[in-house]
Formats: structure tokens, C-alpha cells, sequence
DNA sequence: TAATTAACCTACTATCCCAATATGTTTATA
DNA sequence: TATAAACATATTGGGATAGTAGGTTAATTA
């Protein structure tokens, strides 16, 4: 990580999606306009989501998507690891990263390790349902 | 943030001067030669820590770079806000963003600002002496 | 059954940032 | 005065981000 607009857009979706669980599939299009978003753009996003079942996609007239399981079952975490690929703050700690061999005496690995923790705890304990709730900041 | 080799190289190179102090003023060259870093790309992040004056550079014969304060004084978080320029997770929160219309009613900043405070906060409870005693991970 | 809607798929592109390299200039020491 | 070393500026290659563009398949509904 940094979270870029990939991750960002997903999540806002999901909240989108969320809050209009009672429209049943959603299209796309609709989406695009409510959270500003270019549809071309949010299409390659979704997709990803359809891949790894957090949502479903129906076709043709009366399709669009929707949500698999309730808002509190997503956490923010998993959504951001699926779009972001990892969410390591540092090289060095990147799934399949070619260990470098100072590894041994690095001095500052352990601190890389604690704050990966905490950020991916962090994002762990948010679900979808707490974003919806969250107070719009005045 | 994600933290690129620019902030990692900085805290490794003052983790090395402080573990040196006592040999006055450390060449580039000794440094990069230590820590396996390209001496050229080295100098250019060497730069910004003497302009804001984490590092005294005494040029000519017998020149090289130290630290101007003790490693207790450096928190990590004050290196890597000068070296990545930021720490922000998502480019909503860099500095000088152009606040988008959507702020007064975005689900998710309030978690962005709660996750860079964590970040920050983590980083900067961190000192250079501390990873000085940091035990070297088997 | 034909028109329409909308997801799905593949490929391409402009821009930016990272990581580094290359070449030179200034300053201090021995 | 030769040498060592910091300081300065410009350029480059590669990869990721953020999108575009155009076409294909599937499901409604008139």
C-alpha cells in the first residue's frame, strides 16, 4: 500500500451497493453516475470483485450487480488485499519479494513487520456495514 | 506512503552513522560500500537530509557526513515525512490535495484519517537509537 | 423473434513516479 | 598543487496507475 484509486473506488461501491440492497442488481451505469466514477474504468474493477465472489453479475435487461453477502460479513481489509494485490508498506515485504539477503541483520525489518500488522488489523476490524454508518464529517 | 528504497535507504543510512559516530565524518563512499547502496542515487537522498539539517556534510579530503543531534532525536516518522515528501495512505489526504466536492459526505475518509493518524503516530513513537538496539531477526 | 440492455473480454495509451546514471563543479585537506 | 570528497543538474529506463476504445456474449421484453 498506498491505496490507490482502485482500492478507493471498490470500496465505495461496496457502500454504494450496500445502501441500495432493497434495488436488488444494480447496473453498472447507475453506479458510475451516483459515485462519479468513469463506467469504462469501474467495469475493470468490478470485475476482479466478480471473480472472487464478492458480488454477482447478471446480464442483459433488468442486470447490474449486487452484493453476495451482508454489508458487516466484507471487511475493508480483504476488499483492499483483492484490489491493491498487497497492502505491505515496504518491498521488502511483498508476497514472493526475492528476500534480500541482509534479511538476518536488517535493522529495520522487525519495525516493516509491526506496522504491516497494525495497518492490515487496522483495515481487518472495519467492515462495509461501519463505513455506511460513518457520520458525514462537517 | 508505500515507503520506496528513498526512506528506507535514509533510516539505514543514519542507523549506520550513529552505529559510526565516533569516526567523525563518514564518506558516501563508506556508507554505500556498508550498506550496498549505488553511490550516486545515494547523494541525491543525502541531499535532502543535509538541506534540512538531519546531516552536516564537510566536503574535500578527510569530509564525509554526520549526524547533528543524537539518534534518540530523529523519530522515524520526521525521516520518511522528508524523504517520501508524505506519509498520507490515499491521495485524498496528501498535502495540497484538491479537496473533491465529495468530502462533506465520503464514507470512507473519516477511516483514512483515522489509519494516517495510526501510521504517524506508530512511526513517529520509533527513534534512530531504537533501531540501533533493534535485535537482529533469526 | 428481434431489439435492447447490460455484463464481460481484450487490447491499447498517456502520464507519472521510482530508481538510478552520467557529467560536471566547488571546496577543503595533505 | 594534486587529491578527495561533497555538491549540483540533467537525463533515462521501467513499471505502475488511471484510464480509453471497441467488440462479444447473455438475458429481457416488446
Amino acid at each position: 500500500m498506498r491505496i490507490s484509486t482502485k482500492g478507493r473506488y471498490a470500496l465505495r461501491v461496496l457502500v454504494d451497493l450496500a445502501e441500495h440492497q432493497a434495488d436488488d442488481f444494480v447496473p453498472l451505469k447507475v453506479i458510475a453516475t451516483r459515485q462519479q466514477i468513469s463506467e469504462k474504468y469501474l467495469e475493470s474493477i468490478l470485475k476482479v470483485l466478480v471473480r472472487n465472489k464478492i458480488l454477482t453479475g447478471r446480464r442483459g435487461k433488468g442486470g447490474g450487480y449486487r452484493l453476495t453477502k451482508p454489508p458487516e460479513q466484507y471487511t475493508v481489509g480483504s476488499i483492499l488485499r483483492l484490489t491493491e494485490g498487497d497492502l505491505a508498506p515496504v518491498a521488502c515485504l511483498d508476497q514472493g519479494a526475492d528476500n534480500c539477503p541482509r534479511t538476518a541483520n536488517c535493522r529495520t525489518l522487525p519495525m516493516w513487520r509491526k506496522l504491516d500488522e497494525l495497518v492490515n488489523n487496522y483495515l481487518d476490524s472495519i467492515t462495509i456495514a461501519d463505513l455506511m454508518e460513518s457520520p458525514p464529517a462537517k
